[in-house]
RNA sequence: GGGCCCGUAGCUCAGUUGGAUAGAGCAGCGGUUUCCUAAACCGCGUGUCGCAGGUUCGAUUCCUGUCGGGCCCA
């Protein structure tokens, strides 16, 4: 609404309680009534009064109406239902201000700290797939949500790079001949190692995805080939050493350090694939830390040492545990009812668990672990050897974490991490791990470093058993039996991003081809897919499981991302037309200034209706950003485009021979084409030029 | 065994934090284009809000229990 408004009826309406009744007000909450003719805001409080005064919530409403000293913007007040008080505004009025609102951002506190999002964090060992999608496209929003507010926010995609699952790929690179299916691991093997023999530069010839796509089927293989041969454990075993001793400076045997090469050869190259993927969805970020950096960068070792000063961590000398460093977490309630709730955070071996390593940059994060990074631009390169890829400000290099200051760029120390408030984007199925580092970063002697960080935990994507078998995976009668099925790199089952982003490019060309005429401009498909794909990802709350259904993905009409598109671009086409046949399209500053002059009698309900929807863009923002529930900001851009698309046949304009009709309905055009290029911009649905 | 999530129309989902006649999209049927692009619009809906209790003037919403499905921890 009105910035001010609100605040100037809730403080009328307590004020009267105070006068009539006596009474100090409850909470004064202000809705939108669900018609038109019931008025612009709704108060419920006469039902809240109700219980303390024993009398009927409609009488209280009504004395109240009576003696309420209305804010100026106010030009009726009603009671309605059981007893609700509705406010009618002047329209002229508010149309006005809400056109010179613009879409300015809010105030932000003084003193407001950046906040730190991290998402993605796909494995670099395949190509990424919808769940990912979903991750990246859920944070990326909320990212924008944030800075759409006023907030400073830092965006950071960690990259697993030491992890078993690089690993697994390496073992099946070098041991390609004792895989099962082995002539086909070799292929893809030595189609891997052309790829990443090329890198940095590029492969003549090859599809920058393509590295992905191999990968993806190379570890597939590999999972099956442990059951079949459990030598290769100990490969990985191996390997996975190897890796770590080359991020901690060990002096390695000289195979052991061709290992480790190549395993970051490969996480880098595999990284670049997932940037390409997410930047043709319009994802970006500020940093990528390394946690080869982590663990080059001793951070364990700080996060280790605060830990054991702080008697948080336990050096196990019997049971089962023998050997082990880890964290009692029996007291803690929310670890109640656990048989066993230690959490190892060293091995018995020495080597620190996945848990350790996330503790440290937790706590790095949130600015309390006392050291830090050093940091390069990613290296990254298109064909002309421009960078690739910018930070999410579009022009600034985007960086990476570095072990240390050979060839680091010194400027950007201090730059990153230090965050106020920091928000994991990581599905549901990690709330546990999650909960275990935040306790982690509380018993290190940070609780309010710890009440600064939040998991956003959100459902899974699945594939219905229809849909995994459509894709060649065989299913158990079991599997064929659920609802649905989890999607997994480790059994190749899950359709990949780009697949998705193809198929949803060849139906946007489909359908431009069936409509025009002229060959579409270049990028309009891409747009279409990629507003439809963002829309799919974020319609649903975020605790709902996505069970992925290819035509729904696919949809370009109703709730999808097309229909709000279309809405924008024959909002534009509106303007254009106007201007074409000599009318006036946008109101420029003079004709805004004086809408208040315009008879109410212009904006009937039919008009105001979609004006009102739009007065809630700035409140779904906040609520969006206060709930972490995306789906909220969709289903207001929805309810624009609807009321849009509404108007739009109800309301004509060029044909409207009055002027000052022509005059309001363009005022109402301009304030939806506004809200809705606000909200798209936040959603990061592109607008395409035509459709 | 413990914890978390889901259950609303044939299907996929909303439901403004306990209130107005429980709403959208899809699918189906019918209609709208000499008009600012029909990716749109208009019309057509009797739903045990999983079930049973409880709190309340009022419960899809809160509490307890229970059934079914999913995830995580052990």
């Amino acid at each position: 609404m009105i910035p001010g408004l609100k605040r100037e009826l809730e403080s009328a309406v307590s004020e009267a309680c105070r006068r009539v009744f006596g009474v100090e007000a409850p909470r004064i909450v202000l809705e939108t009534p669900p018609k038109v003719e019931l008025g612009d805001l709704a108060c419920p409080v006469a039902f809240e009064l109700a219980k303390v005064l024993k009398r009927p919530p409609r009488k209280i409403a009504e004395e109240l109406a009576l003696t309420l000293t209305l804010p100026a913007l106010v030009v009726k007040r009603s009671v309605e239902g059981g007893g609700y008080l509705n406010f009618f505004l002047d329209r002229p009025r508010t149309l006005r201000a809400m056109l010179v609102a613009g879409n300015a951002a809010p105030a932000v506190p003084a003193g407001a700290g950046k906040l730190i999002v991290e998402h993605t964090n796909i494995n670099p060992n395949k190509a990424a797939h919808i769940g990912h999608l979903r991750n990246a496209v859920l944070g990326d929003v909320l990212v924008s949500t944030f800075k759409r507010l006023g907030r400073p926010v830092e965006i950071q995609n960690y990259l697993d790079d030491t992890g078993v699952q690089v690993a697994d790929v390496i073992v099946a690179l070098q041991n390609a001949a004792d895989l099962v299916e082995s002539s086909r691991a070799k292929r893809l093997g030595e189609e891997i190692r052309e790829i990443l023999d090329a890198f940095p530069g590029h492969a003549p010839g090859v599809a920058p995805r393509r590295l992905g796509d191999l990968a993806w089927d190379l570890y597939a293989l590999a999972v099956r080939s442990y059951a079949a041969d459990p030598s290769l454990e100990e490969k990985r075993r191996a390997t996975l050493h190897a890796i770590e001793g080359a991020a901690t400076g060990d002096d390695l045997d000289e195979e052991a350090a061709a290992t480790a090469a190549l395993a970051g050869r490969l996480a880098d190259a595999v990284v670049r694939c997932h940037l390409l993927t997410m930047e043709r969805v319009g994802v970006n970020y500020d940093l990528l830390p390394r946690e080869s950096d982590i663990l080059a960068r001793r951070f364990w070792v700080k996060a280790f040492e605060l830990l054991k000063k702080a008697g948080a961590a336990r050096l196990e000398t019997e049971g089962k545990n023998l050997g082990c460093w880890v964290m009692p977490l029996e007291g803690a309630p929310e670890f109640e009812g656990m048989e066993d709730a230690d959490k190892i955070l060293v091995r018995s071996n020495g080597t620190v668990t996945y848990t350790g390593k996330d503790v440290a940059y937790q706590l790095w994060k949130l600015g309390v672990l006392g050291i830090d990074f050093e940091y390069e631009e990613v290296p990254y390169r298109d064909v002309d050897g421009s960078p690739e890829f910018h930070a999410s400000d579009g022009v600034s290099p985007l960086y990476r974490t570095r072990h240390d200051e050979v060839g680091a760029d010194v400027s950007a120390r201090g730059r990153f991490g230090n965050g106020s408030h920091v928000i994991n984007v990581i599905d549901v199925r990690q709330s546990y791990p999650q909960k275990v580092v935040r306790e982690a970063v509380r018993r290190a002697g940070f609780p309010e470093a710890a009440d600064r960080s939040v998991h956003f935990a959100y459902e899974m994507v699945a594939l219905t058993p229809a849909s995994a078998e459509a894709l060649g995976v065989e299913l158990t009668d079991e599997d064929r039996a659920r609802p649905f099925v989890e999607m997994s790199g480790r059994r190749g089952l899950g359709v990949k991003a780009d697949d998705l982003l193809d198929r949803l490019v060849e139906k946007a060309n489909d359908q431009i081809r069936a409509r025009a005429s002229e060959p579409p401009e270049a990028g309009r498909a891409e747009a279409i897919a990629v507003g439809a794909l963002r829309v799919y990802m974020t319609r649903f709350s975020r605790n709902k499981v996505i069970a992925f259904d290819l035509d729904e993905a696919l949809a370009f009409e109703g709730d999808t991302g097309p229909y709000l598109q279309y809405a924008a671009v024959r909002a534009a086409n509106i303007f254009r037309k106007l201007e074409e046949i000599g009318l006036k399209g946008h109101l420029d500053a003079a004709e805004i200034d004086g809408l208040g002059a315009l008879p109410a009698s212009a904006l009937d309900d039919g008009l105001w209706d979609v004006v009102r929807t739009c007065s809630r863009t700035l409140d779904t923002l906040e609520k969006v950003a206060e709930s972490l529930e995306v789906s909220l900001l969709v289903r207001h851009a929805l309810a624009v485009a609807a009321g849009f698309h509404h108007l739009y046949h109800t309301h004509p304009i060029a044909q409207e021979k009055d002027e000052t009709t022509r005059r309001a309905r363009r005022a109402a055009l301009q304030v939806v084409s506004v809200h809705l290029a606000d909200v798209l911009g936040v959603l990061g649905v592109p607008v395409p030029g035509r459709m």
